[in-house]
DNA sequence: TCCATTTACTTTACATATAAAATAAATGGA
DNA sequence: TCCATTTATTTTATATGTAAAGTAAATGGA
């Protein structure tokens, strides 16, 4: 009997997963559609804007082109657009690489740094008020509990990469 | 000092909002991209096409294309384009409404409901293979605590809109 | 030095998303 | 019945995303 007892349990772990998922899914669009109505109409800004603007202000000497791809895992064209639009209302702005002619090293404008230290505030705020339902201790066991979610995807990928491989 | 105790507590709630919605939209991200590429090189499809699928194979009888965009949260121009591309693969398939000629109702052709089983069938298989690193408890927990965010936020819009008719 | 290869970025074609305007049909009073 | 309003859908303009091809510059051996 024990063979029947372990197709109920994987079953129902299918069940679970896909349940899980489609949870934290439609909680992180809610949260995003949330965000993004906010940034339009406040900041008549968007997530991706706030993202790419995040990056920059992280680091105030400027970033190439590919790594703000690579922090914001987005591809080059999708950078490229970003940019010009970013460039244009003069938020941010291209300057030549010293030493690789390829590249350019994109920075915020002043008008740049304004804008995202307004908007980081308030976003801060409103992430605030969407949790303000969670005490500390829920907002950091659910912290955790995605933390192994995180873990057990990166275990996943690594399985998968080494079966294509082989 | 109980002044300064609040102000530190609040600075740390904030920070630990941020930071526990910016892992829930990693997460999120990370598990819609490891799906969407599997989408699309297992069945040519996309995670938009997956989910209006799903909401077809939820109602045999079919759904009109202001229903679609109601069950996927998304426009009704996003609706559109997404019902013209699956009916030129055949996948989907307007049909006239029986008593509303504005209206059309949306239904899976027998090649669509072929096509979906088998992608439903590998979609919970990835999920599952996503959280095998979770135990059933941990799963259950992490479910109870996003659901407590989803209460939240259901909150926070309701505390807003009441704000802003006012 | 020369050149094959790699790297950085842009361009193109397309899918997916929104908001706003347009179109057409239904609906609910006066 | 008539018409103002609402509802259902499409169209248009634009933003955001990818993959793949193109361009130009850097790089690392022979």
């Amino acid at each position: 009997m024990s063979g029947k007892k372990r197709q109920v349990d994987q079953s129902e772990r299918e069940a679970q997963s896909l349940r899980l998922w489609l949870r934290l899914l439609g909680t992180s669009r809610s949260i995003e559609e949330e965000v993004s109505v906010r940034l339009r109409t406040r900041f008549e800004s968007s997530l991706a804007r706030f993202d790419l603007m995040s990056v920059l202000n992280r680091f105030p000497d400027g970033v190439t082109m590919s790594d703000l791809g690579r922090h914001l895992r987005v591809s080059g064209g999708n950078v490229t657009g970003l940019v010009d639009r970013l460039e244009r209302e003069e938020l941010v702005q291209r300057v030549a690489h010293a030493t690789d002619r390829r590249s350019s090293m994109v920075v915020m404008t002043e008008h740049g740094q304004n804008a995202f230290k307004q908007m980081a505030t308030e976003h801060r705020q409103w992430l605030t008020d969407i949790m303000a339902g969670l005490d500390m201790a829920q907002i950091d066991k659910l912290y955790d509990g995605l933390d192994h979610v995180r873990t057990s995807i990166a275990a996943e990928q690594e399985r998968t990469s080494r079966k294509e491989a082989s």
